[in-house]
DNA sequence: TGTACATCAGTGAACGCGCGTTCACTGATGTAC
DNA sequence: TGTACATCAGTGAACGCGCGTTCACTGATGTAC
């Protein structure tokens, strides 16, 4: 049964948002295209008239993935840089990989994957690190890059951390000891 | 064929340290029972004579993977804390995940398992902040502590964003950026 | 505007494969006498 | 110390299952007249 061609680019739209939230939540190796279809609301021959294989939709969720964050983001960051680091080391952030952080959910399923979800991910570095440059202290740009980086590095190490520790205090205490950190550096 | 009693327990270990290897280098989903096992030697019926299941193995790789970072890293930080982080950003860590860090290869595959890997992996988290502390600058054993787990923090961060692009120059730099920082808040 | 037909999005069965796990069996080890 | 036998570490075939991928087919969509 064929569909419309509006109603083909809504289907691939749909599997893109699922496969950016399952494989944030389970990675790329623990999600199935079966279950990723029918999450989708389709079966799982459709699959490959809409993406070349896994891989090619592992680096294009991630771009979704990584896209979405900037747009929620972009909010918080405009009228605080503060406001966006403590929701990004809240408990809502932790208990919600599959809506929250792409670095901190894949970042480990990228190193081991393949030159396009890598490429993916280091235009998404690129992106944040720009957006979040002006809101940094110090004279030079190169300064302020460089910040932005490093408080990107020790928000990405606090989250994933908080996550991997089955100890809820522990959990708390990691993103207590980031947050207290970094206006050392950064503000 | 049996075998003696001691050649078992070395088998064991062999296993052991076949899968904190390749668990670092390609995350628990990525490497199978059968190659885990002629990795060591062995054939695929044995694995059960000595570990419950795979998830038994994950959790007891990763311990065997903390502690070898424990006793790797004490020479370094022993003679100096700058050494050791310097050795943790290197190019060397970056491009053999097998051999290093087990929180940065295996957050995010810790996070998405049971509460044994998670247990194994906040009693590491403990036992490095534990190290660390001493090194750290303060007067109160509550403000270093903080700051050695916002250190690791960053380190990790760094260490995994720089695995994850692809992009050679900005692994680079997002492990500069995380070096200078660090000094502002640790030492 | 209405009809005839080519296109092609989606279906669902099938491909070979490797997964984690089980089990009957083997035969050297370790023990009891 | 030497022999008889129970133990049990390791083997390899088999279990059912889900994986990523392919393909012949369906039938509504979109097009050409």
């Amino acid at each position: 049964m064929k569909v419309s061609r509006a109603q083909a680019e809504e289907n691939r739209e749909r599997i893109l948002d699922s496969a950016a939230k399952l494989f944030r939540e389970r990675g790329f190796d623990g999600v199935g295209l079966n279950e990723l279809m029918q999450s989708a609301g389709l079966t799982r021959g459709g699959f490959y008239g809409h993406f070349e294989s896994k891989d090619d939709l592992a680096a294009q969720a991630c771009a979704r993935a990584l896209q979405s964050n900037r747009e929620l983001w972009k909010l918080q960051t405009d009228q605080s840089l503060d406001a966006w680091v403590k929701a990004y080391l809240s408990d809502l952030h932790r208990d919600h990989p599959g809506q929250g952080c792409a670095f901190a959910a894949l970042a480990s399923d990228a190193a081991r994957s393949g030159p396009a979800v890598r490429e993916v991910f280091a235009a998404g570095v690129q992106n944040l690190v720009t957006a979040l440059q002006p809101h940094m202290p110090g004279d030079q740009t190169e300064h302020r890059r460089a910040k932005a980086m490093a408080m990107l590095s020790t928000l990405v190490g606090a989250l994933l951390l908080s996550r991997a520790v089955g100890d809820h205090d522990l959990s708390h205490e990691l993103r207590e000891a980031a947050l207290n950190w970094l206006p050392a550096g950064a503000s």
